[in-house]
DNA sequence: GCGTGTCAAGACCTC
DNA sequence: GAGGTCTTGACACGC
């Protein structure tokens, strides 16, 4: 079992997610945000492997408008080298790795360019990952999309886009993930069986959307949708409701007890753990050393 | 130097 | 149809 955190690192006084004004967009800024966040990333890497945080989540920010249009720059070819070099660092010390498009990647979107978007946004963080030398249990996580109303066509729109519009390398990587109000564990196993897309499990999703799966039947359902040759073993999100604050909110610092009952409810079964908590790499080392405490990680 | 309105992009809810 | 909310870090302007 692996244990990390996504995008940001607190300790560090650097961001790998530097970014500007679409108004202020030059190759010069680019080259030079772009040469700045991947700098950061690596230290960011060897802090962690430093202290034993071997799951990580790369922003999607780190190259900025990669999939914008006004972005003709072949940054690809530019930092081909710098992307080697962070994927070997990743490689060798058996790192894993996600990315997370944000809410504006809809693959059932009724919008015809909002789809092409989503694409191009999947084919930039799909091409990070490539460049990397990385290979497929290194995944893109996404949600359903919208339900527009009508759930069912939904998820054959998503199910028709993954099969005609999806070059190779994205659906070699592409996961989905269960959201905590449309698009519920149920709603991704059948996703699964439309796509065969591994399903990234998220807990207190699922503890504000389910069909009355247990926790650890839920994470037992998941699992068995990754093949461990392909895709490597279950990716998960894991995160606490914030007391007193809205449904699903995430907790600002981990809630030790109850990740400590979660790894007990889920003893036995094998699974890379992304703690979705604010306090980022604070939470993961405290996370990491109740997984070490039950012989987990 | 600090405070704050705004930022490429979506969906959904309320009014 | 307009506007607010979700979520949310960082830019960039104004003071």
């Amino acid at each position: 079992m692996k244990i990390g955190y996504p995008c940001i690192n607190e300790s560090l006084d650097c961001t790998s997610s530097r970014t500007f004004r679409l108004a202020s967009y030059t190759e010069e800024r680019l080259i030079e945000t772009v040469e700045q966040n991947l700098a950061c990333l690596r230290r960011i890497l060897e802090y962690n492997v430093q202290h034993g945080l071997l799951f990580f989540r790369l922003t999607s920010g780190l190259v900025p408008f990669a999939s914008h249009e006004v972005n003709k720059y072949n940054w690809q070819e530019h930092f081909k080298m710098t992307f080697r070099r962070l994927g070997s660092y990743i490689r060798n010390n058996n790192m894993r790795i996600s990315m997370h498009p944000d809410q504006f990647v809809v693959l059932n979107s009724p919008n015809e360019q909002t789809v092409k978007n989503s694409i191009a946004e999947l084919v930039y963080q799909g091409s990070v990952l490539d460049l990397m030398g990385l290979d497929t249990t290194a995944k893109l996580q996404i949600h359903g999309g919208g339900a527009y109303g009508d759930k069912a066509s939904a998820l054959s729109r998503f199910s028709e886009v993954y099969h005609t519009m999806l070059p190779d390398a994205v659906k070699a990587r592409l996961c989905v993930e269960n959201d905590d109000r449309t698009y519920s564990l149920r709603d991704c196993l059948y996703l699964h069986d439309l796509t065969g897309m591994p399903i990234i499990f998220d807990n207190l999703h699922h503890e504000c959307v389910n069909n009355g799966e247990p926790m650890r039947e839920a994470v037992e359902m998941a699992a068995a949708t990754w093949q461990p040759e392909r895709d490597g073993i279950l990716m998960m999100d894991y995160s606490s409701q914030a007391l007193g604050e809205r449904k699903g909110r995430h907790t600002q610092s981990i809630q030790e007890q109850l990740f400590h009952d979660f790894l007990i409810e889920t003893e036995g079964l094998d699974m890379d753990i992304m703690l979705e908590i604010k306090d980022k790499e604070d939470s993961a080392l405290k996370a990491l050393k109740l997984a070490q405490a039950l012989g987990r990680a």
